[in-house]
DNA sequence: TCAAAAGTGTTAAGTTTACACCCATGA
DNA sequence: TCATGGGTGTAAACTTAACACTTTTGA
C-alpha cells in the first residue's frame, strides 16, 4: 500500500469542517449542527468530515457541503488548515476549513433536519466545539475582505434579487448601514448587474425592479468595486 | 496510543512547505532548495518537512524555518492547504503551506549552505517541484495584498532603513515603480515609521536619513495606508 | 388616504495623481 | 566640478460622503 518513501514519519486524520453562509430575510447565517457522534455529541459545531484515502481535501470538502444540503457546485473557498495539537479531544485531527457561500432557498431542508443543522445568525451564534468559533470568525473575515472587491456576494442571493436585497446583504456581511442613493450609483456602474423587466411585489406595494449577475459580462470584464 | 474515537478514518502524511522572503539590493528573493532527499531528489523546491507526532502545524513551519536559516520569531503567516492526491508523488501528503518574511542580512548562511538553499529573484524563478510554484504564486498574491494594508513589509528590512530602500520594496513587491514625492508624503504621515537622527553613508554620496518602524506606536494606532 | 418600500441628484470634502528642480557630498 | 542619489510642494482630477423628498400601490 504505502509508498517506499517517507515511511518512517507519523500520519494524521485530516478533516475538512465548512462554514457554510446562507443570507436570508436581512440576516447572514451559518448552517450549525448538534454533533452527531462522539465525543461531544450533543454540541453546536460546523459541519465536517474525514477525508477518504482517494480524495482530494477540496473534494472532501464539496464532499460534505452536498451530504448536507444536497447541492453541487456551490462556491466554496478555503479558509485555512487548523492543526494544534490538541485541538480535537477525540485524536489528533489536522482540519482544513472551507467557507460556502449559497442560496439558502435552494439547501434541501430533509437533509439539513436528517442531519440536525440549524441557521443560526452570525450575530448570535452559540459557542462552538473546538476551534470552530475562530473558523467561523476567520472566514467572516476573509468573507467581508472580498465582498467589496469580488462578485462573491451575489454567490448568497436567489438568480433575481432587488437592490434592497442587494444592499441587505452588504449591510449584515459588512456589518455597518449603507446610504442608499450611494449604493445605487455605485451598483448602475457595474456592467455585469443588469436590471431585468421582471418586478418584485412580494416586500412592497410599489413593487421594485429585480437585478441579476450576468456572470458572461463580468468574465468579459471583471473591473468590480462595490 | 491512538484514541478510541476516528479510528475507522485513514490517516496521512502531513508537511508543511515554506515560502521564505527576503530583499536584498532591490530584489525581492525566496529561499528555495535544491531537494536533499528522494524522490526528485536534487530538483528544486520550497524548504519543508513533516509535521511530528505532538508538534502544532504552526510550530513545524517555524521548526523547519529555523533548521535553515537559524532564525527564531520570524514573521509567518500560513498560505493554505495543499491536498490533492496525487500532489506529491512519494506518496499521499498533504501539505500546510507558510510564508516568512525576515531580513536576510541575518540568515546564517552557514545553514543555508548546508541545506543547499540559495536566493532566488521572485522574477526568475526555475520550474519547482510538485505544486510549489502554485504555493509561491499564491504567497506573492498574499504578500501583495498585505504589503498596502498592514505594516508587514519592514520585517524585510533591517531595523534601520532608508526611504529610498522602502521604496524599492514597496516597488519590489508590488511589481510597479511608485512616484517619490506622492510615496514620501504618504510615509511622513505614517506616526510609526519614524525617522531617527542615523544617516546612511553607504548608498550615496550625500547620505540618507535611516528610518524605524516602531511597533510600539503601531500597536497604540494601527491605522495604516501605503 | 395612508403606510411602506422604491426610486432619484447635487454639492462639498477628501484623496490621489502628475509633475521638476535644488541639495549635499565624495571622487 | 560633476555625477549620484536625497530631498521637497502644488494644482488638477477624481472619488467619496452627506443629505431629503417624490412615487407607487394595496389594504
Amino acid at each position: 500500500m504505502s509508498s517506499q518513501f517517507y515511511q518512517e514519519y507519523p500520519k494524521f486524520h485530516v478533516a475538512v469542517d465548512c462554514i457554510i453562509f446562507g443570507f436570508e430575510r436581512g440576516h447572514l447565517k451559518v448552517l450549525l449542527q448538534k454533533r452527531p457522534f462522539e465525543p461531544h455529541a450533543g454540541e453546536w459545531s460546523l459541519m465536517g468530515g474525514f477525508v477518504r484515502q482517494d480524495e482530494d481535501v477540496d473534494d472532501a470538502a464539496a464532499r460534505v457541503l452536498t451530504e448536507l444540503t444536497g447541492l453541487k457546485d456551490v462556491y466554496m473557498k478555503q479558509v485555512g488548515a487548523f492543526g494544534s495539537v490538541h485541538r480535537d479531544s477525540g485524536d489528533r485531527v489536522v482540519s482544513v476549513a472551507y467557507s460556502a457561500l449559497l442560496d439558502i432557498a435552494r439547501v434541501d431542508k430533509e437533509l439539513n433536519r436528517e442531519h440536525s443543522a440549524y441557521w443560526e445568525d452570525i450575530t448570535l451564534l452559540p459557542p462552538l466545539l473546538f476551534d470552530h468559533t475562530e473558523m467561523v470568525r476567520q472566514s467572516l473575515r476573509m468573507l467581508r475582505e472580498s465582498i467589496s472587491k469580488r462578485p462573491v456576494g451575489f454567490q448568497l442571493l436567489p438568480p433575481l434579487f432587488t437592490l434592497t436585497q442587494l444592499q441587505m446583504l452588504y449591510e449584515a456581511i459588512l456589518g455597518e448601514s449603507i446610504d442608499k442613493r450611494n449604493f445605487r450609483k455605485r451598483v448602475a456602474e457595474i456592467p455585469f448587474i443588469e436590471k431585468t423587466d421582471e418586478i418584485d411585489k412580494l416586500t412592497s406595494r410599489r413593487g421594485a425592479a429585480l437585478y441579476r449577475f450576468n456572470n458572461r459580462a463580468y468574465q468579459r470584464d471583471k473591473h468590480f468595486k462595490l
